[in-house]
DNA sequence: CCCCGAACCTGTATGC
DNA sequence: TGCATACAGGTTCGGG
């Protein structure tokens, strides 16, 4: 489900919900939710804490947490596939996908429902520990395009698993990768060295383009699963260009969108507007198919 | 460094 | 209708 902008749109509704509650405990319905911290450590770490900001740094959600004017930790969690957050007033009936049930100010409740059971909502007194292996978020700063340049030409994997790498960028999933390499016009086998100069730019430009918009229109839904904290399915969806397009024309110049697997995702792309690599301009893998 | 398959899970769509 | 299979927005692990 759920990549950068739709973690933002959850970020932003999280950070008007919660700002300012206090937790008044906790309840967890499944275990492995907590990702093999115990529930007795989450609840010393959040009990009687409140909520002040909600940030975030590409898929990750951080929540932080203060007692009295002391800093007193964070939240982190990740949605993976499945994982929604909302807020309900209290008292109310446990859902089947219930994982976790966190209550605020004995009045209401914040609850993370996760059908899949991937997410992971967790404690940590610190943060910083936990994203060092990220990198950069496109839409924090520092995502200059210069560095993102740079950085390309020190690869030779293939662009899709190589953007789809949290350690090198931040953010993207399986949609907006695809959807960023199409408005790039770059084949997804392309080997990440073997981009120019403008090319490398044109990636760095589709990236942010994409995301902003994705953004804009609150993520993409396309199932009951994103859902944002109020309750509304975000709309990119109906401006896809290529993902889950297969065998439709393209919006750019009506060639058939193309499927296949690469790196274990389905990955979509135009042969047209992001023409098939030279064997010098490839990266070892393939597609299965 | 990079790739693959499997694992973690449940629901839905599709085919026989 | 039932049953089997494939596939899904993500990440991590072990092995080659």
């Amino acid at each position: 489900m759920p990549e950068l902008p739709e973690v933002e749109t959850v970020r932003r509704q999280l950070d008007e919900l919660l700002r300012g509650r206090v937790i008044t405990g906790a309840a967890i319905h499944w275990r492995r939710t907590l990702g093999g911290q115990t529930p007795k450590a989450f609840a010393l770490g959040t009990r009687g804490a409140h909520f002040t900001e909600a940030k975030r740094h590409g898929k990750n959600l951080l929540l932080h947490l203060q007692r009295g004017q002391a800093e007193a930790g964070v939240i982190l969690a990740h949605l993976r596939m499945t994982g929604r957050f909302f807020v309900e007033p209290l008292p109310r009936i446990l859902g089947k996908w219930d994982r976790l049930v966190i209550e605020l100010d004995r009045t209401h409740a914040l609850v993370f429902l996760d059908v899949r059971k991937f997410g992971r909502v967790h404690f940590e007194s610190d943060a910083q520990t936990v994203l060092s292996g990220l990198g950069p978020d496109p839409l924090l700063s520092p995502f200059s395009c210069r560095n993102f340049a740079a950085s390309l030409m020190q690869r030779r994997r293939a662009l899709k698993p190589l953007l789809l790498d949290q350690s090198f960028v931040a953010g993207l999933g399986n949609i907006y990768t695809d959807e960023a390499l199409h408005r790039a016009g770059l084949h997804p086998l392309r080997s990440a060295m073997s981009l120019s100069a403008t090319e490398a730019g044109s990636l760095h430009a589709a990236i942010l383009r994409v995301l902003k918009a994705a953004l804009s229109k609150g993520g993409s839904s396309f199932d009951q699963f994103y859902r944002t904290p109020e309750g509304n399915p975000g709309a990119f969806q109906d401006e896809f260009r290529v993902y889950g397009r297969h065998g439709k024309a393209c919006r750019a110049c009506a060639s058939t969108i193309q499927r296949a697997v690469l790196g274990q995702r389905g990955t979509w792309w135009c042969p047209q507007c992001q023409p098939t690599p030279a064997r010098r301009q490839r990266s070892g893998a393939g597609f299965k198919d």
